[in-house]
DNA sequence: GACCAGGTCCTTG
DNA sequence: CAAGGACATGGT
């Protein structure tokens, strides 16, 4: 992480937050949201809405019930989302874990983010994205979520970290608080819905920060 | 019909 | 360690 890289990421982040301003970003219960978080791998937001919204008509949105249900209960209710077979067995192994371990998400406030992220990642199904979007956005901790686009943008912009790397830069440049981490990411997203995929990065004004 | 979506895991070279 | 495939449905 060189010292030009912070540079062009202060002055990203600083354009993102002018461009886009105050962002709801991931609304739901902190169950929810841990739900959410696994539906949502590699699959629009959207389709994600009516899975949760099936699991709520099946009596299925919550940790305690997910652990206890028959699995195919739950692929049914996934199923909009796609790779519902394996995302009904990691979501019912993912609440089993949460329930056994911590007696629910309640019992997870007073753990220590390393002693969190660390159960997390060891879950099957719950790589560096989805743990680092549970601990924001459902346990309310500053771990900064380092995605696909974020990557992309970051790139984009001349900025040479990647993965861990990456997070740490960004964790060193964003404040410390807890809604300056939701905001920036969802600052992230939100651009890359703009404009990656669309138009190349490179043609946005924004992201020309290279050199 | 092709391509991608708010990833993760496993196998290969 | 990088690259490629599997997992699967729904929208453009």
């Amino acid at each position: 992480m060189s010292a030009s890289d912070s540079a062009k990421l202060r002055t990203l982040l600083s354009l993102l937050d002018e461009r886009y301003g105050m962002l709801t970003w991931w609304p739901g219960t902190p169950e929810e949201i841990i739900i959410g978080a696994v539906l949502t791998q590699q699959t629009r937001w959207k389709n994600v809405e009516r899975g949760i919204n099936e699991l709520h008509h099946q009596g299925l949105c919550r940790l305690s019930a997910l652990a206890s249900s028959p699995l195919c209960r739950i692929e049914e209710a996934v199923q909009c989302t796609g790779f519902f077979r394996m995302k009904a067995r990691r979501l019912q192994n993912l609440s089993r874990v949460i329930m056994d371990r911590f007696g629910g998400v309640e019992g997870m406030v007073d753990r220590s983010l390393n002693d969190l992220r660390t159960t997390l990642l060891s879950i099957d199904g719950v790589g560096e994205e989805t743990a680092d979007s549970i601990l924001c956005f459902a346990l309310g901790r500053c771990s900064f979520i380092i995605d696909r686009y974020t990557e992309r943008i970051c790139a984009c912009a001349g900025i040479g970290s990647k993965g861990g790397a990456l997070k740490d830069l960004v964790e060193s440049v964003v404040p410390h608080d807890l809604a300056t981490y939701r905001q920036a990411h969802a600052h992230f997203v939100e651009y890359a819905k703009e404009w990656c995929g669309k138009k190349r990065c490179e043609e946005c004004a924004i992201v020309r920060l290279r050199g």
